[in-house]
Formats: structure tokens, sequence, C-alpha cells
DNA sequence: TTAGGGTTAG
């Protein structure tokens, strides 16, 4: 928070104690259960925490002889080179809130072995309350969540596994490593458990849905779970809340809770302006924002860094690029532009909107400033020149960055991948993909899309598929688009059946795809001679495929498909609404004479043609009547008379130039 | 005596 300002304290002091709590969450102190106290033994009347802490001792009394004792064999411990053989001295003077003092310090200290260490210790002499699970798993969990819900799932005790500080403290360094979805569902099993959800608790899962795309609905949804748990909302509540709304665009929702909250006797603060207006942001609605920063200086709060950079955005999105510049300069002038954070957003915008020479002279008007950079205006950079296809540029500056930068995150490795993709660098691309490796960041959908679009380019069509295959196993969703260039190209080079495969991937993944693409697939399997596949092609979308193309398969598959399913291939291909020519008919026809075990096969495609309209030519007759003697002649004879009768009784249908397999 | 909120690249 910034510093306040002195007649804004006055009017509204909880804005500004960070240690002050809305009565919603001024909580009750959970007794701590006997039972948690693992080793009760003869320590167990000094270990039930007492309210008096040793950190806030009573200021109007004198110090005891016990609480200096205590303090001093704290800092020792703390202090010590090898705190353990320390606390094993000390420690049975200690009482449990001051082995969590300790603890916290660790964690604060950023020591999680000796923290660990310390809890270890604690759980051993059965010096362990609530707060020492809810601290450790608050630091461990910062660094390793599995490590958090390992300690979480050892409490051996049932009703300590739902006391909602601990459980707060869990789903908190859930959501924070980004692990919403097991959050929700580990709260689902608290709730079945007996967990009676907070405030806190509630606050702590909707945090998670700020930065996760269509996050609104599923957030409302917990929202509306609250008055069933007789929970009010609060005024950090609305702050969440409202910072959903924001990062979902929904302005008009945002100003409703701000309504609401208004209505409800909360007083607004600046977290809940600036998310109102980060809303603005989305539409660039500077209209809005302006008037939002008068109401709020009219009520005494002033601006802060974040809220000017937000301003910044909203101008920024708008297109008012010289209120940009004038808002950039004063953040300059107040020093809340010593990183790169405004500039970054300024250039991005200019290049988006295709002003590369203004984006590129901010970036230098920054570097020259010696504003602090991480990188990110390089990054942000080699995106502008890369959309402004100047990839030699673009290739340079990356290379400038791998040099100046140790630590890139992934965007920054993306965005460097690219650039040397769209300049052909392919040494560069096979470095940046060791780096990744190295540094053990894993590609996303970004990375596996840049690498393919460029082993295509390149004509690695082979390596464009096993990376695609690698894509799909990520979990990541394959663009149709890129899919149907790669099965273009591996149908060109003969790799039908990979390019089947990568249809499969895609038919399969429950969504429509172009009715070209099944066409186009059918036309590489019928190639391949891999006719089986195309035949399921067309059985699932005839109805999407042309008939040349279903013709084209209708032929190939009589002349070399698997022939006990060439009277199943006639049907499918009638059933579509495909009108059967007689050529197909012809071909069929004579490998079944050529094949006769398959008489019964010939003897059920002449009996069903008759009732579909189709009847067979003179040269077809004859040719059956000349092999009669493999069928039973009699059988024959009365089948092709219903033949005669139903060529005389229907349009004939028109004979197509003879076409003999061969 | 422990848990919760806002801004940036792609």
């Amino acid at each position: 928070m910034e510093t306040p300002v002195l007649g804004l304290e006055l009017r509204c002091p909880h804005l500004f104690n960070t240690n002050s709590r809305p009565s919603s969450s001024s909580l009750s102190i959970p007794s701590v259960s006997l039972r948690i106290i693992t080793a009760a033994t003869a320590t167990s009347s000094t270990v039930v925490e007492s309210p008096a802490t040793v950190t806030e001792p009573s200021r109007s009394k004198r110090h005891s002889k016990s609480y200096l004792t205590r303090k001093s064999a704290i800092s020792e411990v703390e202090r010590s080179s090898d705190f353990l053989s320390s606390l094993q001295r000390l420690g049975g003077g200690l009482k449990v809130q001051d082995l969590n003092v300790i603890l916290r310090n660790f964690g604060i200290a950023g020591r999680l072995q000796d923290l660990i260490q310390l809890f270890d210790w604690m759980q051993q002499h059965g010096k362990i309350s609530v707060s020492t699970y809810s601290s450790c798993i608050k630091f461990v969990g910062a660094k390793n969540v599995s490590k958090a819900l390992e300690i979480y799932q050892s409490i051996p005790d049932e009703s300590t596994k739902i006391n909602v500080f601990i459980c707060n403290s869990i789903l908190s360094c859930l959501v924070k490593n980004g692990k919403l979805d097991s959050s929700i569902k580990l709260f689902d099993q608290m709730k079945r458990d007996g967990l009676k959800p907070d405030v806190v608790t509630y606050n702590t899962l909707l945090a998670g849905f700020i930065k996760v795309k269509n996050g609104y609905t599923k957030a409302m949804e917990l929202v509306g779970e609250l008055p069933h748990n007789g929970i009010q909302m609060d005024s950090v509540m609305y702050g969440t809340v409202l910072a959903i709304c924001a990062s979902n665009g929904r302005c008009e929702e945002a100003e409703g809770f701000i309504q609401q909250m208004k209505v409800e006797g909360h007083s607004t603060n600046i977290y809940h302006y600036s998310a109102l207006l980060n809303s603005y942001s989305w539409k660039g609605d500077y209209k809005k924002a302006d008037e939002l920063m008068n109401e709020m200086k009219s009520v005494g709060l002033v601006p802060n860094k974040v809220m000017m950079t937000t301003l910044l955005k909203v101008y920024i999105k708008g297109g008012l690029f010289d209120r940009s510049r004038e808002l950039l300069a004063e953040l300059e002038s107040a020093g809340y532009a010593e990183n790169e954070m405004p500039y970054c957003m300024l250039m991005d915008g200019l290049s988006k909107v295709g002003k590369l020479e203004e984006a590129r002279s901010i970036f230098e008007d920054m570097k020259a400033k010696g504003v602090k950079s991480d990188g990110f205006a390089n990054s942000i950079m080699i995106s502008a020149l890369c959309r402004s296809k100047h990839f030699e540029e673009a290739k340079q500056l990356a290379m400038d960055s791998e040099t100046t930068y140790e630590k890139c995150d992934l965007v920054m490795l993306n965005t460097m991948l690219c650039a040397y993709c769209r300049a052909g660098e392919m040494e560069s691309v096979m470095r940046m993909m060791k780096k990744m490796d190295e540094q053990a960041v894993s590609p996303d959908y970004n990375t596996f899309h840049i690498l393919i679009k460029y082993f295509i380019k390149e004509k690695l069509h082979l390596l464009a598929y096993q990376t695609m295959l690698d894509m799909h196993s990520k979990g990541h969703r394959l663009e149709e688009d890129l899919c149907s260039s790669l099965i273009y190209h591996l149908g060109k080079i003969r790799s039908h059946s990979e390019a089947f495969t990568i249809y499969n991937i895609l038919r399969y993944s429950k969504r429509t795809i172009c009715r070209d693409l099944h066409e186009k697939i059918l036309h590489t399997l019928i190639q391949g001679k891999l006719l089986k596949d195309a035949y399921v092609v067309v059985k699932d979308n005839a109805k999407m495929i042309s008939q040349p193309t279903l013709k084209r398969f209708g032929r190939a598959f009589m002349i070399s498909g698997n022939i006990n399913l060439v009277n199943d291939v006639l049907k499918v291909l009638h059933g579509s609404g495909h009108k059967i020519d007689q050529v197909q008919f012809e071909i069929a026809i004579s490998r079944y004479i050529s094949q006769p075990d398959k008489k019964e096969l010939l003897l059920q495609l002449l009996q069903w043609m008759p009732g579909q309209g189709y009847v067979v030519d003179s040269s077809t007759r004859n040719f059956i009547l000349k092999n009669s003697h493999l069928f039973g002649r009699l059988l024959i004879a009365e089948i092709l008379s219903k033949h005669h009768i139903t060529s005389r009784t229907t349009v004939k249908y028109r004979s197509e130039p003879k076409f003999r397999s061969k």
C-alpha cells in the first residue's frame, strides 16, 4: 500500500490498518484439540497455547522471568549455527507458540530445510498446534506444493484436517501454484468431511479465478454458495470479485458489485477502484475511466502507481496515444516508472495498431533513461518486429536478449523462438529448444505451434508430425488450420497413415471440423490404398463429401478394397444418396466371379440391386450367365429376371462409358 | 493467533 494521506487515514482508518479485520472475519480462537498433541505426556500441560504470545507481551506489565527466558531461548535457537542441537537443549522449556514463532521466522527468512526439521521435531515431541500446521503449509507450499499436501495428508486427527485455518492454508497454496482445479476438488472433499468454510475460504478460492480465462461464470457459482453457508461478502471479497469481473471484461457486472457493496455499507478502497478501472480497459473506455478517477479523488483517495498504470492501460486500449505519452511522463515524474511495465504496455499497444516506429522510439527512450528491465521490453519489441515482418532485426534483438538476460520465462523463450523460426535460423531454434530443456521449462501451446509451423515451412514434415503428436499427448488442443496443412503435406510425401492419425486426433477431439478436411483425408487415403480407413471416413461423413470424391472412393474400393466389405460399401454409398454407377457394379461383380467362394456375396448384391433401382447392364449380365454354373444356374436366372422386369418398369439408369478394371 | 484482494508480454 502506498503511503496514506493523513486526512483519509482519519476518515477511513480500516483502510490503512493492516491488522484490523472486518467483523465477519474476527474469528474465535479455535480450541486446540488435545488429540493433536500426539505425545501428550508429562509436558502436555505446557503445550496448550495461551492467548498471550511471546511476540506481543503485555506492555503494561514487566516481563516475567519465564517470558524473558523463553524469549532468549527463541533467539538462541534461531541464531544457532546448529539449531537442532540448541533445540534439543532448550526446546523443553519452550511452549508451542514459542516454537511457532521460530517456525514462522524460519519461513520468513526462507530457511525451508530448517523449518521442516523444526516441524518434525515438534511432531516428535508432541508440541504442535493448528497454527503449526497452518504456517508450515503456508511456507512449505510456497516452494513445494506436493510437500505441503503431504504434510496436510499426514495430519492424524480427522477434526484437525477440517480445521478452517489449516484448510484455508492448503487451499491457498494450491491456488497460488495455479492448481485451481485440485483446490476445488480438495475443497469439495473437505466439505464432505465436515469443513465449515468461512469468508476466507471462499475468497481464497475466488482469487484463483482472477487469472483464469472465462473464470467469471465458475466464480459466480461459488459466490452463489455463500448464502447457503451463512456467509456475507466482505470488503476483501468484493475486491476479489471485482478483479474477476475486470479480468473477464465484465464492466457492467463490476459496476453492479460496487453499487451492491455501497448499499451494504462497505466503503470502497483503492483496490475496488483499481479493479473497476481495469474492467474499463477491455474496451478502452477512457470516458468512464476519467469519471472514475474523478470520483475516486473526490472521496479523498489518491491514485497510486497501480492505479495510474491501469489508467495508462485504458488510454492505450482506447487508442489515446498522445494522452498515453503524457500520462507516462506523469508516471515518470511521480517515480512510478522506475521499471519497464508502463513502457512495455505502451510499446505493445503502439505496435499492435501498426505504429512500429513509435513503439521503437519508446523502447529506445526507455533504454536511454536506464529503466530497469527484466527482458520484457526486449520481448515485446521482438514480437513487434516479427509482427511487422522485420525478421532479421527481430533475430538480432533476440540474440542480444539471450546474452543480456540470464533468466527468461516461457513467453520470452517463445518470442525468441518465434523470431528465430521466422528468420530461418535453424541453429538458434535448436539452441532455444535445448535451453528450454535445460531450464526445465515445459513447452506450452504456443511453443508447439511455433515449432510445427516452422518444421512445415522447412519441409521437415515428419518432424512436424512427431511434434504434433507430442503436443497432443501433452493435452493441448490441435488447431485445425495447422492440422489441415500438415495433413496435406503428409499426403504429398506419401505418409498417408500419419496424415490419417492427425485427422483422427482432430476428428475425435469432440468438435465439428471443416467439411473440406474429410474430403482431403479421403483423397490421401485412397492414394495410399488405405481403403478400410477411407471406408470409415465415408461411413461417418458421407453427407459432407462431394459426389465426384465418393465416386472415386467407390471405384477404388471396388478395385482393391477388402472383398468382404464390397457390399457394405455399396450400401453405404447408396444410403448417403450417392448414385452408384454401372462401372462400380461391373467391377464388383467381376471380382466376385473371379472368387467363386464369395458366391453368397454376389447373390446378395444381385438381390439387393433391383429394390434400389439398380440393374446390371447387358454385358455384365452376359458375363454372369457365362459363369452361372459356379453359382447355380436356376438361382441366377431367377434373380436376373427380376433385373429384367425392373429395367422395363423403372427409368433405366444411364450407363456410364465403359470402364474395365485391370 | 494461524488464512484472503488490484496492474504488464504471448
